[in-house]
DNA sequence: TGACATTAGGCAACATGTTGCATATTATAT
DNA sequence: ATATAATATGCAACATGTTGCCTAATGTCA
C-alpha cells in the first residue's frame, strides 16, 4: 500500500474509531458517557476553574456542546457551575466531591480499560501512534489558519 | 510522558482529531460534506454495488446513519438507491455517473489536501501511524465482542 | 470619557451518531 | 412443509456535534 493511500485510510480510519471507542467508552461504564469522561479529565488537568469557553477550547469541541455537556454533568453532581466573581460574564467549572470521589474507585478499571485497549502495542508502536496525531492536531490548526485567511476561492473546482 | 498517558492521550485526540478533520473536510469543499466523502469513498472500494447494510459496516457506521447518509447523496443526484433483483430485501447503492465525474475532477485536490494535512510525517512515521491505527480497530473488534458475552457485570465498580 | 473590538455565554437550528422496536423476506433445521 | 432464526430495512427517539445570531460585560485606544 503506497503512502498516499496509507494517509487516505488514516483519514477514513480517525472518524471509525472515534464512533466504535465512544460505543467502547459508553459501554464501560453506564453511569458515565466517554464524553463526560473527556471533559471531567479535561477540567482536572486545569490548576484553576477553567471557563467553559476555556476548556472547549483544550478539549477541542465547540463551546456549544462543551455546554451541553457541563448542563448534563451538573445535573448528575459530578460539577458546578459558579458565576466567576471578578468577570461578570464567566462561569467556572469545578469537579464535585462526589466526582473526584467517584473516579478515584475507576482508575484501576480505567487502567485495565486502557491496556485492553492498546493490547499488542509495545512502547514505540504507543509512542510512534501518539506522535503521528500530535502532529496531526497541529497540521489542521495551521490548516485552519490558511482557510480563515482565504475566504472562499472554494467554488472553483 | 510515560505509556499509561500517551495511551489515554492518544484515546482522547481520536475524538478531537474526529471533530476537527470533519469541519476542515467539510470547508475543504462545500458541495459534500466529510462523512459523505468517505461514503463514497467505500461505495468506491466494492467491485458490486454494496447493500446499505454491507456499505454501513464497512465505513463502520451505524445502518441508521448510513442510510441517512445515502438518501442525502441520492437528493443530490451522487448515487442511485435500487431494489435488489433477488432480494427483496436488500437496496443497492451505486455511484452515479455525475459522481465519478465530480470526484475524478477533485481528484487533484483531494491529493494536495492530503499532502498538507500529513505536512512532516516521512513515510516511517506515516507507516507507524496507519499500522497503529488499524491495530487499534482490530482491538476494538475484539473487546466489544467480550462486552457482548459478558450481558453486564457494569454495575459492579 | 466614549467608540469600538473582543470575549463569555444563551438560544435555535440543523447535521450526524446511536439504540430500540417493528416489518418483511430469506435461510435453516427438523 | 413448517417453525424458527437470521437478514435487510424503516421509523422514532435521543445524544452529540456544528454554526449563526443574539445580548451583556470587559478591554483598548484615541
Amino acid at each position: 500500500m503506497d503512502e498516499l493511500r496509507q494517509k487516505a485510510y488514516i483519514f477514513g480510519t480517525i472518524f471509525t474509531l472515534a464512533n466504535k471507542l465512544q460505543v467502547l467508552g459508553d459501554e464501560f461504564d453506564k453511569n458515565i458517557t466517554t464524553k463526560q469522561w473527556l471533559f471531567i479529565l479535561g477540567v482536572s488537568t486545569f490548576r484553576e476553574p477553567p471557563m467553559i469557553s476555556e476548556l472547549a477550547k483544550f478539549i477541542g469541541y465547540s463551546r456549544q456542546n462543551a455546554k451541553r455537556i457541563a448542563a448534563a454533568l451538573q445535573e448528575s453532581g459530578y460539577i458546578t457551575i459558579t458565576k466567576d466573581e471578578n468577570d461578570a460574564r464567566a462561569s467556572r467549572i469545578e469537579l464535585t466531591p462526589k466526582c473526584r470521589q467517584y473516579f478515584k474507585k475507576r482508575d484501576k478499571r480505567e487502567i485495565e480499560f486502557l491496556e485492553k485497549l492498546f493490547t499488542g502495542f509495545d512502547a514505540e508502536l504507543t509512542h510512534s501512534l501518539y506522535k503521528g496525531l500530535i502532529r496531526l492536531e497541529l497540521n489542521i490548526k495551521e490548516f485552519m489558519r490558511s482557510y480563515e485567511n482565504m475566504d472562499s476561492d472554494v467554488d472553483s473546482i
